[in-house]
DNA sequence: CGCATATAGTTATAGTTGTTAACTAGATGG
DNA sequence: CCATCTAGTTAACAACTATAACTATATGCG
């Protein structure tokens, strides 16, 4: 159903002849949480194709990073470091458990956690896709110089993690 | 089916001590993507807080501005400013119309395409919610200064809109 | 005119993600 | 030994995005 008579006295008006194609000029163009949500996705856009070849998604790259960081981490850390639910681990870890690519070792001392490591096929991968992402973000952002992109980079840590920001 | 034993010979590891909490010092940290992200995440979460009690979503709000700044716009280019599927409108407009903020026309001339409009109230509402999205970015990026807020914000338009950028 | 093609909006569908509640196995502390 | 806690898991579900296909109008051309 649609409902298209309403209370407010609008009559027939034609449509705007303008035909806007973008936000210039609107409050939008202030709002950082826009800005910011289309920023992400046209850079993901861009991972998103650099990856494809590797059928690897954004949130299997940061595990693979942060595991091969914190080799051994367990998956309830795992997850605190990537501001994730703990669900989510699972079938990301299982994923890259399937494909060889990091495994689980059952901790001896406390049974019930798992510690992640990287494969040697896991580790030579996590090398390659650390240098295509970073050829990724470079060329979503060709419209920024190196010292912008240093910029933007140093401004987006203060905002989610303001402790760790450089100080 | 939990796949644990897997082909590389890692050994029973005690998992790290350290008790990770951040991504410091790792290359996720120098991943303008993931930073995007999760700076992204932190902005939304206040401004859905904000929004809460008006039960309005990122995209309608969106939506609601550009409306305002183009009275009369038709669906296809609502879609085309804010970048989404022209299926996504249907049921955001659908909800607007439905709380009475926003009313479909039908254009006279070509009776395919409508033109939307904010009733009354919905300008009324939109006038409020933007002061409140403007309090939600400043209260989520509180690390900024005013000056570094503004910089960023053009640094994002360069990247998601590098022709209208400035210039 | 009448037909082929194109467009605006819609519907339905399905894939993907994120969220929550509840369960199991093991740990901890009286 | 029992109550309580924690790590990981499972399952159910809500939300979002993308795709394909349908309708009604519109347009252009022989």
């Amino acid at each position: 159903m649609t409902i298209s008579k309403k209370s407010a006295p609008v009559h027939q008006v034609e449509p705007e002849e303008k035909e806007p194609t973008s936000v210039a000029g609107l409050v939008l163009e202030n709002r950082l949480g826009y800005a910011l949500r289309r920023a992400q996705l046209t850079v993901f856009k861009h991972f998103n194709e650099a990856m494809q070849a590797y059928e690897i998604r954004p949130a299997q790259f940061s595990s693979l990073v942060v595991i091969e960081g914190y080799p051994g981490i367990t998956q309830t850390n795992l997850a605190k470091v990537l501001d994730i639910d703990p669900p989510r681990i699972v079938s990301l870890i299982n994923h890259l458990e399937e494909r060889g690519l990091a495994l689980r070792v059952r901790c001896k001392r406390d049974k019930r956690s798992h510690g992640i490591f990287l494969s040697k096929k896991g580790e030579a991968l996590t090398q390659q896709l650390k240098e295509l992402a970073e050829q990724s973000d470079i060329q979503a952002t060709q419209s920024l110089s190196e010292i912008e992109r240093r910029q933007l980079l140093s401004l987006l840590v203060k905002i989610y993690a303001p402790d760790t920001a450089d100080e």
